[in-house]
RNA sequence: CGCGGGUUGGAGCAGUCUGGUAGCUCGUCGGGCUCAUAACCCGAAGGUCGUUGGUUCAAAUCCAGCACCCGCAA
């Protein structure tokens, strides 16, 4: 039986906290997660996934607001004797102190081949780029920014439609087995991580709200992959008369207008056609302000144009 | 009580300020044109205007309450 500790608070890492939760071999002793944010309309507390499921599920939790400032914690941690601590998406940097604290070792689990894609948005910074393949890897968490040891790693291919969060759902998939795997590796010694390449490095940065307006000067195919890539979090938008409209679903054309760039060249039974730097992007399904999702040729047929 | 928008035939919208017998772009159905069509032409069906109450001769429209949807901010 190994002991471990879940350090995670997006619904990334549900499954994989779930796998180890039901799986014999595997005991998870506690569940640390960021403490609950007001949320949503109305500023309503809202706890994380990870907690939610903790509490369903009877494990204990702990919700430090910086786990390298808190020794009352830190102590619990020790105090539980754990074999591993497994790091996904949890949201804070750990303290030397707080890696040192399990039998073996920290492990991490971080949604791009690194050292491509180092740090906060690694899914949607491959797409945004327009990568077709990208992956997700075990490391020996270290105190730089997921700079540790490589233990082991899993391709995923990027399909050319693919969105953030179909692209979310696959690495959240893949997971449990890949930390298991790594575990179990380190445990029997079969696994020896591996420094990583110091050529190639890349860092994700955070996405920024005004990244994810739209540039109708970028080729149609940039914007795909902009909205492609940010889909629903927090989603490209542009502005219409005023209102905001967010795009969810497009489709690139090779061919042009003699619209100018920005300009719906038209609204036809397929969607509504926006002339960009370079070729036609064609809306698919979007949502304006103040509204629900829907095709872009029913937006188009309440224009009035 | 964080700020704000919305609810009108199957879909998306206009009409609300300046109350007076419901409109637009589509879709659907029928017919026509065509070798043919998702294109074009003609016609038809389909709405207690979110809900409850108030004001009025008269309310989609003015007033009050309730429900549901959504954007921003965090």
């Amino acid at each position: 039986m190994i002991n471990i500790v879940f350090f995670g608070t997006p619904d990334i890492g549900l499954k994989s906290l779930e796998y180890f939760h039901r799986s014999v071999s595997f005991n998870v002793l506690a569940v640390v997660t960021q403490p609950d944010k007001p949320s949503g309309r109305g500023q309503k507390l809202t706890p994380s996934p990870i907690k939610r499921f903790a509490l369903e599920n009877n494990i204990p939790i702990f919700q430090p607001k910086s786990i390298r400032k808190e020794p009352d914690i830190i102590k619990a941690l020790k105090d539980l004797n754990p074999d591993f601590f497994v790091t996904f998406a949890f949201g804070q940097i750990l303290s030397q102190e707080v890696l040192d604290i399990p039998k073996y070792e920290t492990i991490n689990l971080h949604v791009s081949l690194l050292p491509k894609y180092r740090g906060a948005n690694p899914i949607q910074r491959a797409i945004i780029n327009g990568d077709t393949q990208t992956g997700i890897c075990t490391m020996i968490t270290e105190l730089g920014l997921d700079c540790g040891d490589i233990c082991m790693t899993h391709p995923i291919e990027i399909a050319p439609d693919m969105n953030c969060v179909e692209l979310f759902d696959i690495c959240a998939e893949n997971s449990p087995q890949l930390l298991e795997k790594t575990l179990l590796g380190l445990v029997s010694g079969s696994l020896s991580p591996v420094k990583q390449c110091e050529e190639g490095v890349c860092f994700a940065d955070k996405l920024q709200k005004e990244e994810c307006k739209i540039d109708w000067s970028k080729s149609a195919q940039e914007i795909h992959n902009l909205v492609r890539g940010v889909y629903k979090c927090p989603g490209a938008f542009f502005d219409y008369q005023g209102k905001i409209i967010k795009v969810l679903k497009t489709e690139p054309l090779a061919e042009n207008s003699s619209k100018s760039v920005g300009e719906i060249i038209s609204v036809s039974k397929s969607g509504v056609d926006f002339q960009t730097g370079e070729g036609t992007l064609r809306l698919l399904v979007v949502k304006p302000e103040g509204k629900g999702e829907m095709q872009a040729r029913d937006w188009g047929n309440g224009l009035r144009l």
